[in-house]
DNA sequence: ACAAAAGTGTTTCAACTACACCCATGG
DNA sequence: CCATGGGTGTAGTTGAAACACTTTTGT
């Protein structure tokens, strides 16, 4: 053993969720310092024996209940600047992690709340976050948004059957623009391995609507790109 | 000082560069156990009030003699499985380094040698690496493939002025296609703040060609795609 | 019948590939 | 002059945005 540990490792999760037609990311009031009492993204210290996955994958069961095989889950990135942490270095490795409306999350060990918030008013300011905290929501938020157009990411927002309209409201959500749901969807059924039919309907009001389950692609051919200002008129 | 430390934090670089008319990328021989004698990538120990990149663009220095100013450097990911290192907990922060052709590098410290190698034959398996290096380089070229089409990655292969033949060839070594020079230039030219003409000119063969330096842009629009077997006649 | 939402067909525009062609230099 | 590579013009094709229209349900 002649690698001396000179670093705290720790793993923090930006949660995502599409709840009342926001994206909203969970978030932990602080039980105990420093910062106890401000807002801040879940996470804690890695086992000695844990992959960072699986410490990510713990941290989000604390909080919210749902295991990781249900729950997309990836790494974003690192952040160790000295001094971004009073308590020593400490480096944290940020997970991103994606999923349907849970209803109410459950509190963690050391976090005296838990609570989803609105994305908007956490990348305002308005509700401002412990350390370092808000940057690493950033950075978080724009790999989910980037994503969404080369990966079926979004189907992570969904429960495991949905139909093409929840899908759209997810992309219409997160990139809080409008989309035409007859091109939307035909891109959807049109890319490979995105979304699988079950055979299945869901009527809600109107006509009913197919049900998907996520496919086996891991990437996007054609991407779904955000409608731009193009011209076009119509036939018919 | 209440977080104790658990890991030992160290950075790895995946150094490439085009030389060649190949994709290469720098390996040194290990020097000490474990895996002495065996190809590695370049790195080592974060120092107690260093950043990550300043580790990383130490540690560039130390082995290419290129400050990191002169070269683009970024995080790709983190790993820390338990067992990658024989000598105990230690997670590594894998970063990307991209530069113009060296020449030779210096050899690191705890480093016998150093060399460019090939990507090809690396990649292959014919040169093996040492711990997980093997993952962690073809993470990081899948990262380098992606970013040239949506980014203006690829000018930090070439040196502070290049033609934009120099920018085709490097397109046409890291994702091993041919580019239409053509179609290839009116991309380049037309996609707002990838590359700035410096007004002078370089003449090797041929009609002189514009000098151009690295634009302001951090994404690109359009994106410079791979050319699809598409139809499409000529006229004229 | 009417409203509402799902899903299809078609027009029109934009972007891109492929290639003819012209430009500027060296030998 | 010719060879070589830089750079521009343009036709045919693909793909996508816009939107009329049809389908299938609930009330």
């Amino acid at each position: 053993m002649t690698a001396r540990p000179n670093a705290a490792l720790t793993v923090d999760l930006v949660v995502l969720t599409v709840r009342a037609d926001e994206l909203q990311v969970l978030l932990v009031r602080r039980g105990i310092p420093p910062f106890e009492g401000a807002w801040a993204l879940p996470g804690g210290f890695v086992g000695a024996e844990e992959t960072l996955l699986a410490a990510a994958g713990r941290e989000l069961e604390e909080e919210t209940g749902f295991g990781p095989e249900q729950v997309h889950v990836e790494q974003v990135g690192t952040y160790g600047d000295p001094g971004r942490d009073p308590r020593g270095r400490v480096v944290t490795v940020v997970h991103l992690a994606l999923l349907p409306d849970p209803g109410v999350p459950r509190a963690g060990t050391d976090a005296a709340e838990a609570d989803w918030r609105p994305v908007r008013g956490v990348e305002s300011g308005a509700v401002p976050l412990a350390f370092d905290h808000a940057r690493l929501l950033a950075d978080a938020l724009e790999r989910a948004r980037a994503k969404l157009e080369y990966s079926p990411l979004a189907t992570a927002f969904c429960p495991p059957e949905f139909t093409v309209a929840d899908l759209r409201r997810v992309y219409e959500t997160v990139w809080g623009v409008p989309l035409d749901p007859r091109n939307f969807h035909r891109k959807v059924t049109a890319a490979p391995g995105f979304v699988e039919a079950t055979g299945r309907t869901r009527t809600e009001r109107g006509r009913p609507a197919q049900l998907f389950r996520r496919g086996d692609a891991r990437v996007l051919h054609p991407p779904l790109v955000r409608e731009r200002p193009a011209a076009g008129g119509d036939g018919g």
